[in-house]
DNA sequence: ATATCTGCAAAGTTTTTGCCGTTAC
DNA sequence: GTAACGGCAAAAACTTTGCAGATAT
């Protein structure tokens, strides 16, 4: 049962679980582990984790793709806020910077991830 | 006992709890987490998730500074380099973005991160 | 028949919480 | 005296592992 990771995006593994089940109500979250694992590796999903404890997964969507976007994170309360903004010309430094540590480090690069931090507007109000 | 963490880099809380209690040999592991975790939400400290289950902590350097560097992420064996090319060209766009999204989404923002993901020579080899 | 896949339960790790004594103002 | 800090032990949360049965080649 491994073509199901379709979904949308965000999702921690038990997120993931439920909607397994419900596909497949015999599957286990140890199946769920071991295939986001898989496929994190060989880059069909990115996993991501933001700081609170828990991993994220999402499709490892082509840079090329309009779906292509980064993350804004709230330290207080672990919101995060996807962006696209300036995606074009991130894309263009991200390739070559890419390409460079590709060559530098010998590593197989399929994806990267941007990640502002920051307080939201709730949180500074509240503290 | 606060003072202390301007060790090295991507230090995990355990690394840090050992580096402290040489310091104060009556420190707990909690208040290192309690320190790390307040550091972060003020930006004194970069939390970072690496995917490896164990969150490192490296000194949040204000990205003007030449210490300034982002990550290369082995996906299998969680090697972890760093890397500095084209940090002038990325802070350019970075503040460019920075500013845009803490207009848009109202955020005191004060830092970033960058993650390329890929797998490293040894572990291609190994495969 | 052999190798791979899977679920369950148990174990393991890392991080957080409750409680209470101590320190600071 | 009251509030904030800090440590210890216990709890919690998430993820991984061992094992045995099932499935596929």
């Amino acid at each position: 049962m491994n073509l199901l990771r379709n979904t949308e995006k965000h999702l921690s593994a038990e997120d993931i679980y439920i909607d397994a089940v419900r596909i497949n109500p015999s599957i286990g979250l140890t199946t769920v582990y071991r295939t986001l694992d898989l496929f994190s590796q060989i880059g069909v999903v990115q996993k991501c984790d933001f700081g609170d404890g828990r991993a994220r997964y999402e499709l490892a969507d082509n840079p090329l793709k309009k779906s292509h976007h980064h993350h804004l994170v709230c330290v207080k309360c672990k919101t995060i806020v996807d962006y696209t903004d300036f995606i074009g010309e991130e894309l263009e430094l991200m390739q070559k910077t890419e390409k460079a540590l590709s060559l530098k480090h010998r590593f197989k690069i399929f994806n990267h991830t941007i990640h502002f931090y920051g307080i939201c507007s709730k949180c500074r109000l509240e503290a």
